[in-house]
This record gives structure tokens, C-alpha cells and sequence, in this order.
DNA sequence: TTCGGTGCAAATTATTTGCATCTGG
DNA sequence: CCAGATGCAAATAATTTGCACCGAA
């Protein structure tokens, strides 16, 4: 497939993956695409829309909320399983596991090469067809713990709160 | 079908882990901690509350929010990391996994041996605290598969709609 | 008796949707 | 040219909160 992370899809590359799916490739959904796939931090709609806007001013909310549906029904994005007032969405589509941060909202990538989602065991076909299977990791992050801000609260942005 | 692992709390167990916290103990709070605890479907806070209802009928629904975030900030009860509208709730503190169903909404516990959340690479500890690590598989359910009803149908509810 | 819990209703917040307009293919 | 995408604003849906009253300790 493609690379780690410096292959974050150019436009060219981004305009092949959508005309392969039918998909109409405005302006908007280039940018938030591309966005998201070079995003690193799992970012809210909200937060793409901030970052989105400063080189596409006049797009709106809910246009990149109906993009990022667009996205994920197409197999080019995912919600990550948190739990939280907002949804968090990842560019990486590829099987890998997560750590929030249950008091600043952070969520980082987890490499983690012993668990392997396709050793499941058999009951779990016998519930029906897996889509994925990920370890999810919650806890306090070092910035938070070393800032004394830790406790239950349930932070909210997921970018510099500037 | 209630003690299936002999610990659904009764109420004087329940009088004394609220004692033992410092928790007031109401007849809502017991009612909402014991349909939870009793609960195997990982409810939202309104089928909680719908359920408490034919027990309690003049309890609010935002009661039942408030006990519920009251439960989770002592320990006695969990939000299961899943994307979703709606927050779903664990009366089952104790680590286990979960599989979700992204077409109607259902949660089951994981029987899962094979991954032990201690065994974690040495890099989590030095993102920062670890609370809880799970595995969570999300597809579609048996029953949704047979019924024909798969796809991106994002349902709702996680008891019977009626 | 007292402080915290509860119910009601209004307020917030995230996300969705109707509609007229605009645009990529 | 035209189906589908966008922007705006209003509509939803889930969860929270202010306030006066009530009940557990």
C-alpha cells in the first residue's frame, strides 16, 4: 500500500482515489481530504473545518461534517471508538490502534505489534462479520499528568485550545 | 437471567459501596445503579432511564444523567468507548472487551483471553497512565446480517424499539 | 436540621437537514 | 447541461444546568 506517513495523497493521488469510487471531487473535499490525511492528531469536524478554512475561507461546517460522512462511507476515513462529546476522525484507514487521553482529549496512534485483530477467537465470527478490531487505551497523558491538570475533566479540543 | 456471575449487587451490598464513597444513597441512585449493574446490553442514559421508570416512575431523565456521571467518577460504573450518538454505559468496571454492532447499535462483552492489557509495550507507560486497555471490535451483528438490514444504517437504540 | 439530590424546564452543544444556488464531469 | 455539492440558516438530538423543593444522614 502506500507508505508510513510521508505519502500524505497529493492531489493527483487524491483525484484517482475518488474518481475510482465515482466520487465528484470539488475543491472542498480535496482539502478536507487532504487534510485529514496529513492530520496526525484524529481532529474533530470542527477542528478540520478551522485548519480547512484558512486556505478555503468561505466553506462551511457542515460541509465538511457532509464530507467527512462522504469519507467514511467510502472507506477513505474513520470515526475513532472514544467515547466523548464530539466524534474524532482519522485519515488512516489502515488497522491500528489508539491512546486518549481522558483528560485533554488527546488521541495518539499506538503501535502495537503483539496484539494481531486477526487472531480472534472463533466466537467471534459466530457474532457476526468483524469490520475491525483495535485496542483502545485510555488514561491520563504525561503532558496532562505532569500539568496537575489530571482529574475527571473531560477536557474538550483535540488541537491547541490558543 | 441476573447472576449469571453471582455479583449483581443487592441493595445492602449496594448501601455499603455508596457508604464506603460518601454517596448519598436515594432510591433513584440504587434504582439506577441496580438496573445497571443487572444491565448486559451496555444501555444509553435514556433506556436506563426507561427502564428505571417502570420501578420509579417519577424519575427524571436527567437524574438518571447525573447518577450515571456520579457512578463513573467513583468507579462504579463505565462509558464503553464506542463512536456513537449517544453514550453507552457499563455497570461491569472489571477489564473485558467489547464487540459493537455499527448497523443497530448492540454491544457484547468479549470473551477475550488471548490479549492481556499488562502486557503493553514499555512506549504507553511513557505516553502516561494507563486506566483501562480493551479491545473493541466493531461490525455487523448475526441479526442484522440475516435480517438483510446491514450497511451504513448507523441505528440508534441499543434495546428492543418498540 | 442540613446539605446534597431531585424534578422541571430552559439552555448548550454537536450534528443534521431543507432549500436555492453553484459547479465538476 | 445536470446530478450532485455547497452555503446559509433553521431544525434535531443528546446532554447539561439554574433553581426551588424534598429527603437521607
Amino acid at each position: 500500500m502506500n507508505s508510513q506517513d510521508s505519502t500524505t495523497p497529493g492531489p493527483d493521488e487524491t483525484r484517482r482515489m475518488f474518481a475510482a469510487r465515482g466520487l465528484k471531487l470539488t475543491h472542498q473535499r480535496l482539502e478536507v481530504f487532504c487534510e485529514l490525511a496529513a492530520a496526525k492528531d484524529h481532529p474533530c469536524a470542527e477542528t478540520v473545518w478551522r485548519r480547512v478554512r484558512e486556505r478555503v475561507p468561505t466553506i462551511s461546517l457542515d460541509t465538511v461534517y457532509r464530507t467527512l460522512a462522504v469519507l467514511r462511507e467510502y472507506g477513505l476515513a474513520a470515526r475513532v471508538p472514544v467515547d466523548g462529546d464530539m466524534a474524532r476522525f482519522d485519515g488512516d484507514t489502515a488497522p491500528h490502534h489508539h491512546l486518549a487521553c481522558e483528560c485533554c482529549g488527546r488521541i495518539d496512534d499506538l503501535p502495537l505489534g503483539e496484539f494481531d485483530p486477526a487472531v480472534l477467537p472463533e466466537a467471534v465470527s459466530a457474532w457476526g462479520r468483524v469490520r475491525d478490531a483495535q485496542v483502545v487505551v485510555r488514561g491520563i497523558c504525561r503532558r496532562c499528568l505532569e500539568s496537575g491538570e489530571h482529574g475527571p475533566t473531560r477536557s474538550d479540543a483535540d488541537q491547541t485550545p490558543s
